[in-house]
DNA sequence: TAATATGATTACTT
DNA sequence: AAGTAATCATATTA
């Protein structure tokens, strides 16, 4: 019972680690049968000497029939021990062994180790724990763990598929985790009893005392939960693999959707001489995208820093949202304050300054080039003249 | 496949 | 803390 597969490939990190490929060498109990030492006691017609001799001929039977007790098939044992039980030399024998035993116990009752609680298997704790992988079964424990680890950049929704991914990995270790470590402990206590009944039987012919066995039970836990630790920092680094994959996954870049840039660039456009969204319209924009706040004010600070720095490239853009803004607010300019189009809801803040101060040429069509590109929005800004390659003269006639 | 577009990150600045 | 500018790394396009 106790040859328990040990942790084969299926272990959370492909096997590495947790190579234990036996079980804790428990063998003070059951290796020692000097089976090469059978004397031929043959010789029994001799039996007539001292007494002396005839009681050492006894112990040495005695003793021959105790450690080779082990060897002896189940009935046989019984048998054996029986006989031995009753041998007539038994009571004798035992009480030497105790008279030994006191002697000898000394070395014994130093060895008193109290565990001082190994400080790493505490953090391996902790940290199965924190992931969610030990404790108790609760969903939110994995989400929470990911979400704090991720919680600078903010998921946009794509995301949510690696997330769910994420989460059924996590689950798998910790359903590999918990059914080992159930495998483990069940091991652990089988063998517990096992060694207890054996030390039991045995110490009707030989003095065991309940410390004694109390120690063995305890190098046996030790023995076990050593096992059990490298489980647990398999288990960990498991984790750790999976959350580091994640965390990759989190840079992969997505292209918002199609609408979403859409609403974005509408507001940009039509805030073109201030275009940074107060932390209101940011959440607005955000929810109207399906994307976070620090996704919006990501995508505003790209867009300001690299219009800025080639307005002349970004003009068409700003024709064609202008425009879109123009039709949307004509379109509402006596109906109810609704300037929806495609899907863009009003952003009631300050009003849209589309066609800022800037008017608009002297020509056809509404060349949106109003921005104080030059100089204006946050802080100075030297723009190394915009390459314009759009015929347009992208700068004011000023 | 090279070039470009784009979302995210980082180091600074204000 | 919010911005800017530079840069990274991937997505998309030509």
């Amino acid at each position: 019972m106790l040859q328990q597969q040990p942790l084969t490939g299926n272990g959370p990190s492909n096997g590495r680690g947790l190579g234990l490929n036996s079980h804790p060498g428990i063998h003070p109990l059951n290796s020692v049968h000097p089976s090469s030492h059978h004397r031929s006691d043959g010789e029994s017609g001799h039996e007539g000497a001292e007494n002396g001799h005839e009681n050492r001929r006894d112990i040495g039977d005695i003793l021959q029939q105790i450690m080779t007790i082990t060897d002896q098939s189940l009935d046989e044992a019984q048998a054996k021990k029986h006989a031995l039980n009753c041998h007539r030399m038994k009571p004798a024998l035992f009480s030497v062994l105790c008279e030994i035993k006191e002697k000898t116990g000394l070395s014994m009752r130093n060895a008193h180790e109290e565990e001082p609680q190994d400080p790493q298997l505490v953090r391996l704790d902790n940290m199965l724990l924190a992931e969610g992988v030990a404790g108790p079964e609760k969903g939110g424990g994995a989400a929470a763990a990911v979400s704090a680890a991720t919680s600078s950049g903010g998921m946009s929704p794509d995301s949510s598929l690696e997330h769910s991914d994420y989460k059924s990995k996590l689950s798998q270790i910790r359903n590999i985790y918990h059914t080992e470590m159930e495998k483990y402990e069940q091991a652990c206590s089988e063998f517990t009893t096992h060694v207890m009944n054996l030390l039991r039987e045995q110490s009707r012919t030989r003095p065991v005392s309940p410390r004694e066995i109390e120690r063995m039970v305890a190098i046996i836990h030790r023995k076990f939960s050593s096992i059990q630790t490298q489980l647990k920092q398999s288990t960990c680094e498991a984790v750790m693999i999976l959350r580091s994959r994640f965390l990759d996954a989190r840079r992969k870049r997505r292209n918002f959707s199609k609408q979403a840039t859409e609403v974005l660039n509408e507001y940009f456009y039509s805030h073109l001489s201030n275009p940074y969204p107060s932390e209101e319209a940011k959440e607005e924009l955000a929810k109207q995208c399906s994307i976070t706040v620090s996704q919006v004010c990501n995508w505003f600070g790209n867009k300001r820093i690299r219009y800025k720095k080639n307005i002349g490239k970004f003009q068409e853009e700003a024709n064609i949202y202008a425009m879109k803004t123009a039709i949307g607010a004509t379109q509402n300019e006596d109906s109810t304050h609704t300037p929806n189009s495609t899907g863009s809801g009003g952003y009631s803040l300050s009003g849209p300054d589309l066609f800022l101060g800037v008017p608009p040429m002297n020509g056809e069509q509404p060349v949106y080039m109003g921005a104080q590109t030059n100089g204006h929005w946050q802080g100075q800004n030297t723009p190394p003249s915009a390459t314009s390659p759009g015929s347009d003269h992208s700068r004011d006639s000023d």
